[in-house]
DNA sequence: GCTTTAATTCATCAGCTGATGAATTCAGCG
DNA sequence: CGCTGAATTCATCAGCTGATGAATTAAAGC
């Protein structure tokens, strides 16, 4: 008891082999567990409900380590909920399509997106980027200059209807990822998606193209 | 130096009367400084990005004047982000209006409320809210039982479709409130509230009343 | 005026936070 | 083999966190 030195384990760990310090033998993956860590500890609790002796625990590794892979907290949030797939790639489709028919190919984007894996990253970004006000300035800049200019892209109309155009579109769709997948709502939160798209995408399409009242 | 006493204000606060400690003189507002500072930090920097220090410190108050008012920080957040007015209130007349002509009435409210001066407590209980999914849970059982159910009251058809009815219309709402006052993208941040009736009552009336495509 | 009650501050607690530097062990390369 | 570099842990830091209990002062009730 006096004497803790190497040779006592303790095992305080969840899963991974726990044996003193040193490298380990076998797998490499521990930044990878991070990250995964990190992500569903942001996506749960946001930012600054997340502490980084937390991520260790639940990655099943030293404290130490987090910040041997990153140079601190912004760092980790920055690499673990970074936009799982930077918008460009996903909405790429989307640009080039017909804007009169744009609106169910948007809506069908963002459900896959968000039923897709993406998931917990995308909730952890939302959950940090609504959380302060300093950090929902950045949440606008990206959704401005990345996302809704390029849905927007040959939208025909004067600059300033086609930008009202796009804020409303954007509306209906972050409405939509609200209800269905952060508060979750019964019966949308449930609703298959190709419900989901007859019944929202008519709306959203209007916002593009349809008459303004 | 050595001896501070109580002769020795050393003047840290930013405003109110400091001389040493016992009951001051003259105003007694020092619990409402306290919920103003709370409501306006908390709207800032959500639920756990702020602190007791922080709240006393913005209301030029002792950090143990908050525990003295309030038992700790979940009764202070109670306490400072509480819905304004409760929704009951709020939605009075909406509950009465004729369907085919509630949605107006809903936007208009809506904006009505954000407009006022409750607009930080909104924002605080917005981010406290989403900032975790524990208190999100509780945030859909408000949303649910407090405020759909009495926006939908009276809107015929059966049970099952008058809910999905209330969870598009709430996604039309909520996406508003979150583009409009939250991110605040522009031009619809700076519309004017008659404007932004006028763009979207119509979708949230056919969510309503309207056919569901 | 005396007593009770509320408002205010101070001093302090244990616990957690993010972070750092050193020690140890393994993998890969020569 | 020996060396280098990366992975891993330990011990520790200063600072903040929420919270408590006692001391002090003013107001309110009698």
């Amino acid at each position: 008891m006096s004497v803790p030195g190497p040779g006592a384990p303790t095992a305080r760990h969840t899963d991974r082999s726990t044996a003193g310090r040193g490298r380990r033998s076998g797998h490499a993956g521990s930044r990878e567990h991070i990250l995964d860590a990190a992500r569903k500890l942001f996506a749960e609790h946001g930012f600054e409900g997340t502490s980084m002796r937390q991520v260790a625990r639940a990655a099943g590794v030293d404290p130490a380590m987090v910040h041997h892979f990153f140079r601190g907290k912004d760092e980790l949030f920055a690499h673990s909920v970074e936009l799982p797939a930077d918008p460009e790639h996903v909405l790429a489709g989307v640009a080039g399509a017909d804007p009169a028919r744009r609106a169910e190919l948007i809506v069908r984007t963002v459900l896959r997106l968000w039923e897709s894996p993406a998931q917990a990253g995308l909730l952890a970004f939302l959950r940090g980027s609504i959380g302060s006000r300093a950090k929902t300035a950045l949440l606008r800049e990206m959704v401005e200059r990345r996302v809704i200019s390029g849905i927007m892209a040959s939208v025909p109309g004067p600059p300033e209807e086609v930008a009202l155009r796009g804020n409303l579109m954007a509306t209906q769709v972050v409405g939509l990822m609200m209800v269905r997948y952060v508060v979750r709502l019964e019966p949308l939160a449930s609703a298959a998606p190709d419900d989901v798209v007859r019944l929202v995408a008519p709306t959203v399409q209007r916002y593009l193209t349809g008459p303004l009242p």
